[in-house]
DNA sequence: CGGATTCATCGAAGAACGTCAATATGCATC
DNA sequence: GATGCATATTGACGTTCTTCGATGAATCCG
């Protein structure tokens, strides 16, 4: 026979199942938490969060080179990185003869925090 | 001989030398990096974010039982993502008789958005 | 046009990650 | 103690990510 397991929380009565309902219901479903999980994923990366913050706090657009020059990395690591970074719109990129140029999105950029703030209650 | 490439920005003059400094320097360096990426890649789990979300919209406590029966995922998928999350102090468990209990670490919680908005300069 | 430069893409190697099945641990009851 | 349940841990497997070297596309200059 099945005896009644524990109390569940702090004030209750011994409950006779497991698992009574959870209190409130959760905000993100499951087609935001994968769109979300993207846009961390993004950012999951020490050289991207750093590619990235170097963009956020230049007045100007930054080059390519420049990125490079600042990393020990390969140019097709940069670049590639770039592109993730471009996927997911937090930067935008612009061509002037030979060079590209690389800045924030301070739209997408400034929404993330507040995206944050939501999906963790805070 | 090496030939003056193209400008560099908008209104200068033609340049000597491929990467003028950038003009501001980077807030985040690379220990810095190293820590808000492992926070980021904590959370670049669709599963986790809605782990987390959960916790973070329940009033009470939750145990794993209850999270397991949300997800269409074994107990041991489940117990390895709360230990993610626990290593990165985003929620703290508590022991009840033959229960666990999981909660969202406000602090923490709260902490997270702010250091996003830092690092992306938003 | 030919050569040089900047950057993106491709292919491959190695590491890290997510999931599951099986097993171990910790706690409460009999 | 022995049993039963809830949870954590381990090992294995396939997938994805990061990086590099080589190559290709686009641009500019002489």
């Amino acid at each position: 026979m099945v005896t009644a397991p524990l109390v569940r929380t702090a004030d209750a009565d011994v409950l006779p199942r497991c698992c009574p309902p959870v209190t409130a219901s959760p905000v993100v479903g499951e087609g935001e938490a994968e769109e979300y999980a993207g846009w961390f994923k993004t950012l999951a990366d020490p050289t991207r969060l750093r590619i990235l913050n170097l963009l956020a706090t230049s007045d100007e657009p930054v080059c390519v080179c420049d990125i490079v020059d600042r990393f020990p990395l390969g140019q097709p690591a940069i670049s590639h990185h770039l592109k993730i970074l471009r996927r997911a719109r937090f930067v935008v990129a612009e061509r002037r003869g030979t060079f590209m140029y690389y800045r924030v999105n301070r739209a997408c950029v400034a929404e993330f925090p507040e995206a944050a703030r939501r999906i963790l209650n805070a």
